[in-house]
DNA sequence: TTCCTTCCTTAGCATTGTCTTAGGCTGCGG
DNA sequence: CCGCAGCCTAAGACAATGCTAAGGAAGGAA
């Protein structure tokens, strides 16, 4: 999965790619536009971060121009809160989808996903592994057939187990996902969550692998 | 099942024409106002979806137009631009439905099913989740028979949530089809709205999934 | 066994999300 | 020009959430 990142405040652009490449994206990224359009047209990455906000060419320019030239590269937009009009004309422009600074990693991460599942064909909004069924629209549990209640975050670790269901998640993969780069979380806040977790499903369902991480197994109990 | 899909972007267009056609719809695709003015009159289509950000003649004229030569075919408006004016303006010109960019597939082939449905007699405008009843035509609003006078925005967000009935809709998805794009909203606007909305009808009516968004039960109260 | 690491579990507290009221701006009609 | 309806922001109260801390249990190696 390779992401390129147009953005030119140097701040923001290094934090961005710290975050990506922890949750093992590789990034490109890069500072104008010019260069950014060639990379387009060379049609490599998957995924393109352009911000609108790039000195000289305009973000929205490359967007157009590169849509001209058959690029269908899905495109998400970064924009400055009061850049209203500048939101629109990126969608019309070709945009995928937008998101407003400042935001943080835990979204873009979230959009990302979306976007990349999207463009695999079939929006799949339900993941279904044996008794557990999570909907990613409605945000909706159900586990042998019961509804369960979950916290925003106890969600986002089941998402995460399940996208992943019958392999090992890794403790240090699963943190970047739920806390992203900014947040320094002490170290058994993940512990505390899966916890959570198995108690409102039931605990055998998150199985633990000393040392590594959690894993939801195929059919789960 | 023929459906007009009026739009000018190259990418949205080919977008929705191939998410169309694999639900297995039939689809025509126009790229500027006159010729779908011309293919309307033709009236060989059985759906219209009809994007407002036209080059040159405005989608809303072309809308307007239609309907003034007695084109009664249901028409679905596509638009990035403000939620609630374009809504407003996109009915009274003669709209069915309405979508705000951007959108996802599935949410698209729902409003289509649910349109195709209403033009066959079966549904009219009327969406009725127990006690509650709201006619999308009239705008008027019922609750345990009683009529209730809501306002633009009120009306809004009950439809949006009787669309759902059952489902969680999440506080992100209500504030963009509330607000559109223009999302220079404060963040309690949706929290007021939903108060004075559950103060004309009952408090527990609207439920609250915290962190998520909110929801209307099968049975309200 | 013994020691050390990793994980589980509970409790306590700071943060955040939501509800509610109040106040002010805007546009429209008298 | 005034009054009112509609809808926003601001601010305080309060409860759910999610963190840290800390002690105990369980796995793994010598």
């Amino acid at each position: 999965m390779h992401i390129l990142l147009v953005e030119d405040d140097a701040q923001l652009g290094s934090a961005i790619q710290r975050a990506l490449e922890r949750l093992s994206y590789t990034v490109s990224w890069l500072r104008d536009g010019r260069s950014a359009l060639a990379a387009m047209r060379d049609r490599t990455a998957d995924l393109v971060l352009l911000d609108l906000g790039l000195p000289g060419r305009d973000g929205i320019e490359v967007l157009v121009e590169a849509r001209r030239a058959h690029v269908d590269t899905p495109v998400l937009v970064m924009t400055a809160r009061d850049g209203l009009t500048a939101r629109v004309d990126g969608l019309d422009a070709g945009a995928d989808d937008y998101l407003t600074k400042p935001f943080h990693v835990e979204e873009l991460a979230a959009r990302i996903r979306s976007l990349t599942r999207r463009m695999r064909g079939l929006a799949v909004n339900r993941i279904e592994v044996g008794v557990l069924s999570l909907d990613v629209g409605t945000s909706e549990v159900t586990f042998r057939g019961q509804p369960v209640d979950l916290t925003r975050r106890e969600f986002a670790l089941l998402q995460a187990l399940m996208e992943n269901a019958g392999r090992l998640v890794r403790r240090e993969s699963l943190e970047n996902s739920l806390y992203g780069l900014d947040h320094v979380v002490g170290n058994n806040a993940l512990e505390v969550l899966v916890h959570a977790l198995r108690r409102k499903l039931s605990f055998e369902t998150v199985r633990n692998v000393r040392g590594f991480g959690y894993m939801i197994p195929q059919d789960p109990k």
